[in-house]
DNA sequence: CCATATGTTACTCG
DNA sequence: ACGAGTAACATATG
């Protein structure tokens, strides 16, 4: 579920909280595909008594730096939320796990489908080594982008499918790519070995724009069901009615007032213009 | 009952 | 070995 913008808003929201520098109290693992292959029992006892020095994001993982110099990083796939609770709420329908802290704070691991994983590594390239640029990093310029598309015209993979490949760029997932390709007008069919410099201009500033807007709206969450997004305080981002494509087939794209379609690429829904995004 | 879901990865087939 | 496409993970919702 949650994209780059979506984490990057459970993070600010945990620092928010005060759980950083917080002596961590007990470690309850409730479902053991969450810390596999890591021993449940094992994975609380060596997260209890540590304390989070640091907390950040890379790509769609949150990254927690432990006073061990070890890293507990976890991923919440489809369905994760962390919400910060008072440590003594009841446990949830769909608790998977909690952290409790010194200071009666409790952060709460609910996750319906169970997708989510954790992990604690002494090197944390073991979980992110293997990541693309983050895109809002300044260095995630309009040339390294068009320099690390395939160059050989033979390759047909998709742009759209190339993009949702965390190894080539970090944090984009199906709403923010969708939403990206229609403001720099690139058709998600298209072969990424055919976008050219031009092209990679538009799509670096559109990925930017974005991913910027859904963090400082705080995410999007597209219904109010459970499984939705919801960050760290429990609330709903408002990016949702500022997108202009994503979940809006059959509505006039902003820009033309073409009718928006919805089909399936790279085995995800996918919404494009057929008059801005040409193939 | 069927299709779909904001993610990732293992497996299969050429 | 490699790349592309598919199945799987587990559960809720429309």
């Amino acid at each position: 579920m949650p994209e780059l913008p979506e984490v990057q808003t459970v993070v600010n929201e945990i620092k928010k909280q005060k759980l950083v520098g917080e002596k961590i109290k007990d470690v309850e693992i409730l479902v053991p595909s969450l810390v596999a292959p890591m021993d449940t029992a094992a994975f609380a006892k060596a997260l209890k008594g540590r304390k989070i020095t640091d907390l950040s994001r890379r790509a769609k993982y949150i990254v927690a730096t432990l006073d061990d110099g070890n890293y507990f990083i976890s991923h919440l796939r489809m369905s994760g939320h962390f919400v910060t609770i008072d440590a003594k709420e009841e446990r949830g329908r769909f608790e998977r796990a909690r952290i409790t802290f010194a200071n009666g704070k409790a952060l709460r691991y609910d996750d319906i489908r169970k997708f989510g994983r954790f992990n604690l590594v002494k090197d944390k390239e073991e979980i992110l080594g293997k990541l693309g640029p983050e895109p809002l990093e300044k260095s995630f310029t309009p040339k390294l982008l068009f320099s690390l598309f395939p160059k050989d015209k033979k390759v047909k993979l998709c742009v759209k499918a190339w993009l949702l490949d965390q190894t080539n760029v970090a944090g984009l997932g199906n709403i923010y790519v969708d939403e990206a390709l229609w403001l720099a007008k690139i058709h998600p069919e298209r072969p990424a070995a055919s976008i050219t410099m031009r092209e990679a201009e538009a799509l670096r500033d559109a990925i930017q724009s974005v991913l910027k807007k859904g963090i400082a709206n705080s995410g999007t969450s597209l219904g109010h069901t459970q499984g939705n997004f919801i960050s760290a305080d429990g609330k709903h981002g408002n990016n949702a009615e500022t997108l202009n494509v994503f979940h809006r087939q059959g509505k006039p794209c902003p820009r033309c007032g073409a009718i928006i379609e919805k089909s399936v690429v790279a085995q995800r829904g996918t919404h494009i213009c057929p008059n801005c995004q040409k193939k």
